[in-house]
DNA sequence: CTGTTAGCGCGTTCAC
DNA sequence: GTGAACGCGCTAACAG
């Protein structure tokens, strides 16, 4: 008779399933196959929950046969914690990020969250973009690209949702960041600059108004005002090979004596590199010392072999990942900022530290 | 006494909101405080509902104050449709799918999609993390990186789930591509290479058993057996500098008399070139010309200048979402390819192509 | 055009 | 340890 009933089952259940089989199978359907309760396939599937070794296997046959899985909306609205960080990247990333978002990806996913990423030129784009971050119910917020709105930040705080910025910060400090040690970055840039016999040095800036931009030169700055009681020449650039072209145009064409270069960023110091040899004939380092900032991998090709200061993206990404979900663990926790310290890396683009 | 009224009501309600500030408020709240119906406020955010233009100003009027949006959650589970769209990508990208990367997001969040994102290097890993993505029940799945097992690729199948191979594609042509035309590049590359003169070439492969690299390579040799009647040495590497580097080393070592090479991307041939003239003293184009494939950003560096078989990333891209969302649309829709022509990006790498 | 009702799939009480 | 019942927030089908 145990079998009968179990045929009236298959033949009744078996039926309407292969019809329907498109539609993704539920717990209830995963329940009547394993002849249990819905709530038992449901704690089978919810970790620390208690059920019987037996019930637990009778689920798992049925559910696998199913191809069942729990659905994350449904699980979401009920125990209001949907899984899903958010990403905020700039939308023309340089190596350095995408190298970044690997690891990113990467690291969530291991700590069993998925990862919405949205790409984000200005401010107000990415304003909008965050917004709709949040119909998705995210737990968790990482910002590379333009800052927020100082608005939609305080809106975040107030909603309880970590953001932690990622690569630069706010001035006001009022939310997390992890990123390296600009300044010191700086300083060592106009060490090495000047310890290799630069007297007249310039600064290449990257986006006017990021604190990456702002905290470098800093440094760089202190040092040189310490070392040579004097101020670099600035010129005006934005974070690209383009930006570095035109700089090196605009030193050429105003007869600047320089023979010393910080650039802030390594894609900078390429496109800067590059036109000054191609264009003007420029040795470097022979005529014009430079160092960039990043280590990209292109930094290290050899056409260039620039010598610069290292940001060590993985252990930035580790530290972000972790703070994190730190925060999303214990909501409400106070603001921190990480900063990670570089070091030199270097290699030919610096008169006489090619010694060997 | 209305303001006693008053107090108590905002005693009672308001602090109640007060104290769950941090909950996010729902159609319920917002109904409440308009004076309406649940189901008016869900109209009034569902496009094409029938409302009156009078509650829907009470409605989004209240809505504003509070700061409600619908739950994307709710709404999926009810509507099944999540909204959301999947993309598997490589852990280390190219500079090119970095910039693909970024089109997608734009392209997908204007078509009102958001973006998941996971990186994956071999199969077996970017198996398990594209079945995460099933528990947020995504309505398509962009796969940029390598292949899904063909198990896989049947449950999605199965599941009348979208899936499109961004830049490769599948041998069995069961599964959406949308790439482009490979062998046509390298048959550009060997008329190029001819046409300047070479009689001695060489391929530096990618990834062995990438159909980009099949592909290129299958249309280089029929051109050059037709022009030629010879084969070209076959070098091995992968899609990187690296492999480039290697490859020129073990080309120097082993001899080979070569004056034309098509590198299988743009990487390859940077790193092959550097090496060539850094290790070697090999002028290019005079003793050796090069010719890549991608038109990476790189490529038109001015230490480089190579000639390369360009790809239309954001065309491709477009194709790509276009096709997705019309798949999304109507579901059970045919598997297509669609191959996007290239073209011969002709800059210093090439003998006798310089003139000027 | 509007409100009422009934679920979507699942986690979580609460008795048993 | 297990099942019944409830509700997360929302859309859809139905009366009015």
């Amino acid at each position: 008779m145990n079998k009968e009933t179990k045929k009236i089952d298959s033949a009744a259940d078996g039926d309407k399933k292969q019809d329907i089989a498109r539609a993704a199978p539920t717990s209830k359907d995963v329940a009547r196959l394993a002849g249990v309760s819905q709530s038992a396939v449901s704690r089978v599937f919810t970790p620390g929950a208690s059920v019987s070794d037996a019930t637990r296997e009778r689920v798992m046959l049925a559910a696998n046969e199913l191809g069942y899985k729990p659905n994350a909306f449904a699980r979401g609205l009920i125990t209001r914690r949907s899984r899903l960080v958010g990403l905020v990247f700039p939308g023309q990333m340089p190596p350095i990020y995408s190298l970044a978002l690997s690891h990113f990806c990467q690291r969530l996913h291991e700590a069993g969250y998925q990862t919405l990423i949205i790409t984000a030129e200005n401010v107000s784009n990415a304003d909008e973009a965050v917004r709709s971050f949040f119909d998705y119910q995210i737990e968790g917020l990482v910002v590379a690209s333009a800052t927020l709105s100082s608005q939609l930040a305080r809106q975040c705080a107030q909603q309880g949702l970590p953001v932690i910025q990622f690569a630069r910060r706010e001035r006001d400090a009022s939310i997390s960041a992890v990123l390296s040690d600009d300044r010191l970055g700086g300083k060592l840039a106009a060490k090495a600059l000047v310890e290799s016999g630069c007297r007249s040095l310039a600064y290449v800036a990257g986006h006017q108004g990021s604190s990456t931009n702002e905290d470098r030169y800093k440094g760089y700055v202190a040092q040189l005002k310490k070392a040579l009681s004097s101020e670099p020449l600035y010129i005006e650039a934005d974070f690209s090979y383009e930006g570095g072209a035109r700089a090196a145009h605009q030193l050429m064409r105003e007869g600047y004596a320089v023979d010393g270069v910080f650039c802030a960023s390594d894609m900078i110091a390429l496109g800067f590199m590059d036109t000054l040899r191609s264009d003007y004939g420029v040795r470097i380092p022979e005529d014009i010392s430079v160092i960039g900032f990043d280590d990209a991998p292109q930094a290290g090709w050899k056409s260039y072999e620039l010598t610069t200061v290292r940001q060590d993206i993985p252990r930035l990404v580790e530290q972000t990942c972790d703070l994190l979900l730190a925060q999303m663990e214990a909501p409400g926790t106070e603001a921190t900022t990480h900063k990670s310290s570089v070091e030199l890396v270097v290699r030919k683009t610096v008169r006489g530290s090619a010694t060997g």
